[in-house]
RNA sequence: GGAGAGAUGGCCGAGUGGUCGAAGGCGCUCCCCUGCUAAGGGAGUAUAGGCACAAAACGCUUAUCGAGGGUUCGAAUCCCUCUCUCUCCGCCA
């Protein structure tokens, strides 16, 4: 959420920014609607103050046993006018308040600008590609083949978009996570959490994903309400990223100074609905409606959020150099960027199959556009509270990252090595072999 | 699932219709006092908006006592719905 302030002051330049990002802001809407919102609220408050002394003053004359109905008969018509005001003006907000909750977040002045993908900007790669002496394979078909990757199983116990993995292929994605939580624990200094999977609609509101993209949600309701799920009952969400919970941690909070930054990490499952993406990905682990991700998340000073930014690429990179896995790292532009974000890199791994660099990883600052919505502060050396940023960064996918491993990793025998730093979550095992060839 | 008790400021806790944004305490900040420390005295100490202003401060004003709605001239207080916490019983990984 952007600061209302800002659209009061320079709107123009916002419009301008936004518009880089290809949304164009309500300009005619919002004017109208902040001209009527001065009037009506001015108006109303003034009629409640009015309300307000009156009624204090029917307090003291009763108290001091005197006769009040003169004062009454006063305010007697007030009732009618200040409910239609208030009535009128709540209207008014909740109207401006929609069109906020809309509005992506403004571009830092460092985002390339552009319209989408092509116009993103590499900022380095690492590693080398590798080069196969043999006609390779993707990973459906080595993971088919070696009996440990099941796409009809997975339909027929759910549908379309689900995997089932077996043997010490879904050992090695288990180990891949374990793998990254301890990375980020051990070296990269981060707090282990274990957070809920379903989540509430406030904390979705916080990190953005609602009101506007309830469609690519998962919702669920308890069994005994779901024909008729009351308003007043609250139903789920299932999590699309860790980055709600985890960030909504910190939601209505004021943050001691001195316990700054936070730097938090979960494994969890995601679940998204990919409304939208028919026919993109059909094949394959890329594109699941469950997917596992280890989540890195920072609530850092406002000074410090780009220094975290840098930072927080650095530590999910360093998990594709262990596993040298060969990357790229791409500065998304402006018309390219997610909702929340103010600025971010998307890390790319190579997928020999696909001879293509793929997301595996994308690491936004968001300043403090989630942190407005959550209210997530400090306080300043005057004791004033001051909005922090947040950030966040996958660290890495899971299911992504065990493709790039099945593909770069393949032999010509349909075997697959384990990278070393795998192997001890592996007892040892250095090679994924066709169940007949152990 | 059944029975009951709760939710108040950074924390504890009082407050069952009126001068309550909220007593008292703790904590914190500043000042005074005492060689230092401890103790003591005084003052201050919620948040989000709006108006006005070039802007800040000040000022005026609105809202907020778990959330939403209602009754009332007036609600922390009464009524309804929901959420959460605790205790006991049942069930359960």
């Amino acid at each position: 959420m952007l600061d209302i302030q800002l659209l009061r002051t320079d709107l123009e330049q916002i419009i301008h920014k936004l518009a880089s990002r290809n949304y164009q802001f309500p300009v005619e809407r919002f004017n109208q609607l902040e001209h009527d919102r001065k009037k009506i609220q001015t108006h109303t408050e003034a009629l409640q103050a009015k309300r307000n002394a009156a009624s204090k003053c029917i307090g003291q004359a009763k108290s001091k046993g005197e006769d009040a109905s003169e004062i009454l008969a006063e305010i007697a018509s007030l009732g009618d006018a200040l409910k239609t005001s208030e009535n009128h003006l709540e209207q008014i907000q909740s109207e401006l308040q929609a069109i906020l909750y809309e509005v992506p977040n403004l571009p830092h002045d460092s985002v390339p600008e552009g319209n989408g993908e092509e116009d993103n900007q590499e900022i380095r790669r690492w590693g080398e590609i590798p080069e196969f002496n043999f006609a390779i394979m993707d990973h459906v078909s080595l993971g088919e083949n070696l009996n440990m990757l099941d796409f009809e199983t997975a339909a027929k116990l759910s549908g379309a978009r689900f995997s089932l993995m077996k043997d010490n292929l879904a050992r090695l994605h288990r180990a891949l996570a374990q793998f990254m939580l301890d990375t980020h624990v051990q070296e990269n200094g981060y707090t282990e959490t274990y957070v809920p999977y379903l989540v509430n609609r406030n904390s979705l509101q916080g990190t953005g994903q609602l009101p506007k993209f309830e469609a690519d949600l998962f919702a669920v309701t308890a069994g005994n309400n779901k024909t008729n799920p009351s308003e007043h009952h609250e139903h789920f969400y299932l999590i699309p990223t860790a980055e709600v919970p985890i960030t909504n941690i910190v939601r209505d909070e004021i943050i001691p100074f001195k316990a700054l930054p936070l730097k938090f990490v979960a494994h969890t499952p995601c679940f998204r609905s990919e409304a939208g993406s028919y026919g993109r990905d059909t094949r394959g682990l890329i594109r699941q409606h469950q997917f596992d991700k280890v989540e890195l998340v920072h609530i850092v000073h406002p000074d410090e959020s780009y220094a975290a930014l840098e930072e927080l690429v650095g530590n999910a990179e360093k998990i594709l150099q262990k596993l040298k896995l060969p990357y790229r790292v791409m500065a998304l532009c402006t018309g390219d960027m997610g909702f929340s974000a103010a600025k971010t890199y998307d890390i790319e791994v190579w997928l020999p199959a696909q001879k293509t660099y793929r997301e595996i990883s994308s690491c936004s600052n968001c300043e403090a556009f989630q942190a407005r919505r959550m209210q997530v502060r400090f306080r300043n050396g005057n004791g004033k509270p001051v909005l922090l940023h947040t950030l966040n960064g996958s660290g890495l996918a899971i299911g992504r990252t065990l493709v790039a491993v099945l593909e770069n990793f393949q032999n010509a025998d349909g075997s697959v090595s384990i990278p070393e730093v795998l192997q001890p979550y592996m007892n040892g095992l250095d090679r994924l072999r066709t169940a007949g060839g152990k």
